[in-house]
DNA sequence: GACATTTATTTAACATATTAAGAGATCAGT
DNA sequence: ACTGATCTCTTAATATGTTAAATAAATGTC
């Protein structure tokens, strides 16, 4: 039987701790239990961080990742942007027009090979990402100070590790 | 899905180590130390174990989040369900919508408030879940292998942490 | 050197994310 | 009972996620 029955009242029923679980599905996790919910869960919480001043500066938060990325590594072509920022290319295309259109970043095409789409940030993408990234480092320390360094430092093996898990 | 980085050939500059790095900015972490960026590319690592099954029963992750969250609870209101899957209200609208379509859940209003909307599983939905479930536990027990129990646990722990986080 | 095969990027179609605003229902205080 | 605030859900507008397919340039093979 996997259908574990919550209780019933008219509206709602709880997040019930349910200490009647069977044994049969002893192993079954819980909802919440569920490890890609919880880095879904865990990555907005640590985004509430930042987001105010994203937002105070008019840029989504993949249009910060991509600038991010083009201030670190100076010159990227449109594939290895989007391998860095975890964007797929589809979706990498419309933010990389936005992005034109809005002065932050300029392309030009490889000479080697005509496929490849070089992309930089502008100057004064350069100058805005300087005045705005000691903010957002701000922030970032707030993080690492509420949770300790110590958990952060294992937080980041253990992700890493998690990262490199392939099926 | 995300791969690394594809080796330089044209003019781009590789992640620059940049031994002239003064050290007022010697705290500035690389883009690849983002926790939330982390937070993601682990997501993506993890649901790369499940995708393929979702893919073939036709339902997407939010869509299976919803499902799942139902078949748990039994009967929700909208707004519990957007908490619970982590799935912002208009966002939910949408995907109620669509799963009401498909014949996966159905919908009733609360007698006592008419604002009120109250979601369930169809049977059909119900039978579906418990002939798919297994084969997703399995994956998910493929994840846990592969990392340890104790990291996952450790994992688990920490993720409780940053989600109870508030800036 | 013509040809099928790769590779980088874009387009298309649909689903979801995000913020703001709107329509209805309920509740609080008077 | 009346008004205003609050709550639930939806709509709207724009941006991004996801998969498949198209385009064009480079590569490999015979």
């Amino acid at each position: 039987m996997f259908n574990n029955l919550a209780p019933e009242t008219d509206s709602a029923s709880a997040p019930t701790a349910d200490a009647s679980c069977p044994k049969e599905v002893i192993d079954m996790r819980k909802f919440n239990d569920s490890i890609p919910l919880k880095l879904l869960r865990a990555r907005e919480a640590t985004m509430a961080f930042f987001r105010p001043i994203l937002q105070e500066i008019g840029l989504t938060e993949q249009q910060w990742r991509v600038i991010r990325a083009l201030n670190e590594y100076e010159e990227l072509e449109s594939k290895q942007l989007a391998d860095i920022c975890c964007i797929l290319s589809p979706s990498l295309t419309g933010i990389i027009n936005r992005l034109e259109a809005s002065g932050h970043i300029k392309r030009r095409k490889s000479t080697e090979d005509q496929r490849r789409m070089l992309i930089s940030l502008t100057d004064e993408a350069k100058t805005m990402f300087a005045g705005v990234s000691p903010r957002l480092e701000g922030r970032y320390h707030a993080i690492a100070d509420k949770l300790s360094a110590e958990k952060m430092a294992l937080l980041h093996e253990l992700l890493d590790e998690v990262i490199n898990l392939e099926p």
